[in-house]
Formats: C-alpha cells, structure tokens, sequence
DNA sequence: AATGAATGAGACTTCATTCAT
DNA sequence: CATGAATGAAGTCTCATTCAT
C-alpha cells in the first residue's frame, strides 16, 4: 500500500468536498490543498493540473459506482429483480456520496478538454449497462417493450434529481420511503389500475 | 417600443448560448459580447456584473416555463390528462429551449450568493405545482397513492435528464418516439402485466 | 453675458466641488455633470477632456485670488501694512473658498502634462509678488533682512496649512482669533522680548 | 532576519517614489511593480491593496517622523531651544524625505475609508506634540502668549511648504541659509524693530 | 518528497470620450 | 445645442502553475 501518509487520498477528498459545494471553476487549488493539509506545491506533486483532479474524481467514481452496481446485480435472477436493486442501491449510492452525485450533474457536461469524454463515459458505460438489464428483460418477456435507451436514461434521471434534491434525507426511514415509492412507479406506473369488477 | 436595438436581448441571448455550452466561470464577457456583437463596455450598461445576467437567465427562463406549462395545462380535465400535458410540453419545452435546460441543470446548484434562492424557486415553485396536480390526482382516485413529492421531483428528473441526454434529437419522429415511452413508463410502469391465463 | 443658462459655470463649481472632496482622480465625469445638473455629452461641449477642468479651476482661481489679493493691497501704503493686509486676506480668502484651496494644495503637484506648469504658476505670479513686496519692505527699512523668497514661501505655506486644517472654523470669531495669532507670529516672532530694565 | 530579498522594503520604496512623483492615483501597480524588480502578482503577496500600500506608507513615515523628532529634542531643555531643534530638524527631515513629505501634503486629504483617518493621526499625534512644548513655553514665560494650536500649525505649514517648493536645494548651504531665514522669521518676526537710540 | 514564494496571463469592471439622434 | 448610449483602453486583482530551497 502507498503509504505517503494518504495524501493522494486527502487530495481527492479534499477536492471533492469543495468541488461539489462550490464548483469547480470556484475552487482553488489552495483551498483544496489546505482542507487536505498539504502544501500548494505537493498538489502539484500528485496531480499535473487542477482539471486532472477532476477528471480522476469522475473517473475513479464512475468506475467505482459501476463496480459496485456490479456486485450488487451479478447474482440476481431475473431483470425485474435486477432492476429494483439497481433502483434501490443507485439511490443509496448516490445519498451516501451525495457530493460525488452533485459532481457528475454539473460537471459533467460543458467541459472541453478531456473530460467531455466522460459524457461518452457516462453514458457509454454506465447507462449502457442499465439499457442491457432492460433490453434482456424485454427479450425475456418480463418488461413490457419500451425503447430501452429512453428508459435507462429515465431511470437514472429519476434516481439522480431525486437524491440530489433530496438534500435533508437525515433519517434512513425517510430514504426508504421514497424508494419504495419509486419502486412503485418505476415499475407500475403511477396511474390506478382499472378495477375491472365493478363492471360486470 | 424601447429601441435600442435588442441590445439587452442580443446579450442575454448570447450569455445563454455560451453559458450553456462552456459554463458560467469559463465564459467571459469578451465573449459574450463578441457574439452579442457589442462592446464589452455595453454590456455593463445592461447588467451590473456577469453573474447578473446568470440570475436574469434562470428567472427569466424559470418564470417563462412555469407560464407556458401553466397555459398547457390549464383547461385540461382531470389529473391523467394534466401530467400526459406536462410530460409532452416539459419534454418539448427542454427540447426546444435544450441550453436553458442545460444551464438549470449545470448553475442552479453550487451558487452562493443570490441564485442558491433558484434552487429554492425551481423546488417551491415548479415542482410544487407538479405536486398539486398529483396530490389531486390522488385524492380524485386516478392516481395510485404514492408520495407526491417524490414523483413529481422524479417526473422533473425523468424528463430534464432525458432531454439533456438526448442532444442528438435532430428529428421530431425521434421525440415523439420518446415522448411515447417516458408516458408508458410514467403512467404505466415497465412491468409487464402478468397476463395470467391466456398462456393456456 | 454668455446666457448658456449659466451651464458653463455650473459645470465648474460642481467640479470643483467634487475635485476638492474627493480628488480629481476619483471623479468621475459623471459625478460632475449629475452635480451641474447637465448631460454628460453636455460636459464635452465646454470642456474638451476632465482635466482641462482642472486646468481651468487652478488657472481661474489662481487668477481671481491674485486679483482680488492685488485689489486689496493697492492702494496700502508700506510694506508691512501690505503684508499684514495680505495675511488677512489671504486667511480669509482661503477660508472663503476652502475647496480651492484643497485642491491647489493636492492637485497642483504631480500632474505631468500642462497642469505641472502651474507649479510655476503659482511661483512665479503669486509667490512672487509676495517677495516682491517683501524685498521692498527691506530695502526701505521697514522689515529686517531675510531671504525674501523663503519668507514668501514660509507665509503662503503658514497661512494655506492652517486654513486648511481649521475645517471647523464656522464662527467668524474664531476666524479673528485665528488671524490675529498669525499677525503676531509673523510680524513679531513667537519669542518673549527681554524686557531689560523696564522691570526696575 | 526576514531574507526574501527584502521584497516587501522594495515595494514599499518603489511606491513611495512613484506616489510622490505621479500622485497615488496616476500610478499603476504594474509600475511600482517593474520599479520594485518584482512580478505584478508578487505585490499582491505583500499588500492586499493598493491603497493598503499608501496606508502603510504614511502610518509608517508618520510614526517614523515622530519619533526622530521625539529623539531630537528630549534631552533638550528649555521650549526655546526645543522649537528650535524641531525648526531645523523638521526641515531637515523633510528634505531628506522629500517623497514622504509630498506624499502627506498629497494624499492626507481627501482620502475616505482609512487614510482619512491619517488626517487625525498627523493632527492629533504629530501637531499635539508641537502644540505640547509651545504650551509650556508659554506658561514658563519663554514665548508669548499666543494660540498654540494655530502656532504650531502654521509652524507645519511653514517648514513643510518651505520643504516642498524647495526642490532645488542641491547645496546643503542653501538649506543651512534657509533654516536660518525660518528661525529668524519664527522666532523674531519679519517686522524690524524699532531701534529708537538712532533717532537721538 | 514537500513546500510556499514568485509570477504573469487573463478576468472583471470602470470611465473618459465619441457620436448619432 | 443637448444628450446619453456605446465603446475599448486600461486598471485592479486572482489564481493556476513553476521552482528554488
């Protein structure tokens, strides 16, 4: 292990502690450097540029938040069971890293360089992920037949704005609330089934 | 008629454009009056500072949307009726105004001084209206019972992120292709209904 | 007379107002024409650049103090009648118009262009005219022999300084007392004659 | 000892001489800067502000005035001999400082926020001390009874005036010869005393 | 490796001056 | 004439990045 006493870590905590609440182009290396508690010149010892630093925190929590999607989806049967844990933990993931969540909703567009590819990215791997459980379920007969790519896109958007706006989620009985919620119209949709009895 | 020949609005329309594009911190006046073709001196003779314009774009745009919504809405019967509106007019709304979308996504969260009051603004006022027409269609008995905040803030996301996600909509087959499944997938749900016996 | 609707003046007094308070550099053309209570194009038609104002301002009140000085002392016979008339005056004249006086004291050194001419001006005319008085005094006995140039010098600066720093001079008696103190100082010197023998 | 090339000293010395010669508004950081062999963005590591410099700058001479005088005359007995002592060593000092002494007579007035303040600082502190030993030579019976405030303002003006149009004082004899002159007129007035032996 | 002083490109903003009405 | 909208040169200040210690 590393051990430079974690200051590569510090530095990414740092900088997206500040990122995310303050922006990116409102942020200085100073600031970021003194919250990790190095010197300004060590920044630059880790990182070549300050955009690098942004780049590697979507990177590494694209990939991390993709890897752990992963786990939590490979041993379910079944694309309906898939999905509503993908629901469910993709609004944990994202309520517990609250900060990384905001990152990727602002600075994920508008970027020139090299982090427009994360566009690519984002929407290559990740969603591309979600519309593969949803186009198998399709196939399989399990989900009705919807355009997969709107709806792994809809889903995500869902997800996101909610945990996004859902800033004052203290209590976990709240957050389990609002994903039951979602469960439910994600899945059945939001309208009263026809009860067809009343009818004869 | 103040003829000065559209110079506020020549601005305003150019800040959004580059706004929306390159972001807020990396736009710079120079730029915006270049494509507003005025001095850099003119525009300080329509806006105070830059980030004044950023305010004037996320009102102007918010009240503007909130008022076309309501107009669409407004003689429709019933609860259904009122949120297949919203969905089709939010969605093309976006699509049409795609930059000032862009911008709501990017800027209204992670401002300090005046426009963090927009994040309240978009939550109390337009999704709060998104409620209402839930929360009566709930207690009417169209709606299934469901935590009206929660959808109306995952309606919002559904559709923003989809229009944001969706840039490459050059033909309008394409949207209403979208439109149609967001409404199966938002009334209806993605499951597919257990057609129980017919498999006979 | 000029009737320009006295703007021409209007805009010098209101100059000279804001030059003397806030510093010629700190003032804008603006601030000016508001005070005149003309138009800011209106300021270009009289004066043809801000600092031509100021040119005008030390020149003509250079010019009026000279005159009126000048007026006051002619027909005074002696020379130490001529100076105690011209101390007099000189407070009161400088009490009468304090912002003239600031604004000789500050803006009439450091200027490069044309206003540094007046750092002669000031020499050359007023000053001068003090030594020259002077000088006759001495050559005809009345005053004792000193360099004629420094003691110009010494009680334009006495009497500049001292209406300077007496802002808060809003009753004429003090103005008297003021004077009067000066009138000893000058003529008499601060010392306490030895009185030799009177005391037997 | 603070080795950064004495940085700090430069820059204060390059303004001091800049200030003084083109006014504290006509000059720009970038020249005080080039003046002080450093980069523009090293001034800001030094001083917040510009005018934090001209603060420094006359807090600075200010307090290093007073105190030289204060050492001049303490050990000096007699108000006769101290004014004496601060006549000459006034004069001095500001030929020596001639920067600082235009810096005062420039910029003391008509600064608002802090500087102004400085107006008090020069009045209350520097002015006051004059005023001091004038008082006790009065109540000793060394000097005549006159207002002490107004003496030794105009004691000020005098020297400082005298230090300021005095630029061409190449020869320390000439300064000797107007120290002298100054003494004269300060202590025994202009007015050639009566010698009423000769009339016998 | 770690640091922070030094730097200059570049941003925002002001304001003297022009000019069409 | 009178006006004020328009303008760009120029100034203050910030900050990412470098580099000597």
């Amino acid at each position: 292990m590393s051990d430079d006493g974690g200051k590569r870590e510090r530095i990414l905590a740092a900088a997206l502690d500040v990122f995310s609440t303050q922006g990116f182009s409102n942020t200085t290396v100073q600031e970021i450097a003194e919250r990790a508690k190095v010197g300004k010149g060590t920044f630059y010892t880790y990182f070549p540029t300050k955009e690098d630093v942004l780049i590697h925190l979507l990177d590494d929590g694209l990939t991390h938040m993709g890897q752990y999607m992963e786990g939590k989806i490979r041993t379910l049967k079944g694309s309906v069971a898939k999905l509503r844990a993908i629901l469910r933990e993709q609004l944990q993931y994202f309520h517990d890293h609250q900060p990384l969540c905001r990152l990727i909703t602002r600075e994920v567009w508008g970027h020139h360089d090299q982090s427009s590819s994360f566009a690519q990215r984002i929407r290559s791997s990740y969603i591309k992920m979600l519309q593969e459980v949803i186009d198998k379920g399709i196939r399989e007969g399990e989900l009705r037949t919807l355009d997969s790519e709107t709806v792994a896109t809809a889903l995500y958007g869902m997800v996101s704005v909610v945990a996004l706006y859902t800033t004052d989620l203290s209590s976990d009985k709240a957050l389990e609330h609002i994903e039951m919620t979602l469960q439910e119209l994600f899945f059945s949709g939001i309208t009263q089934p026809h009860t067809l009895m009343g009818e004869a």
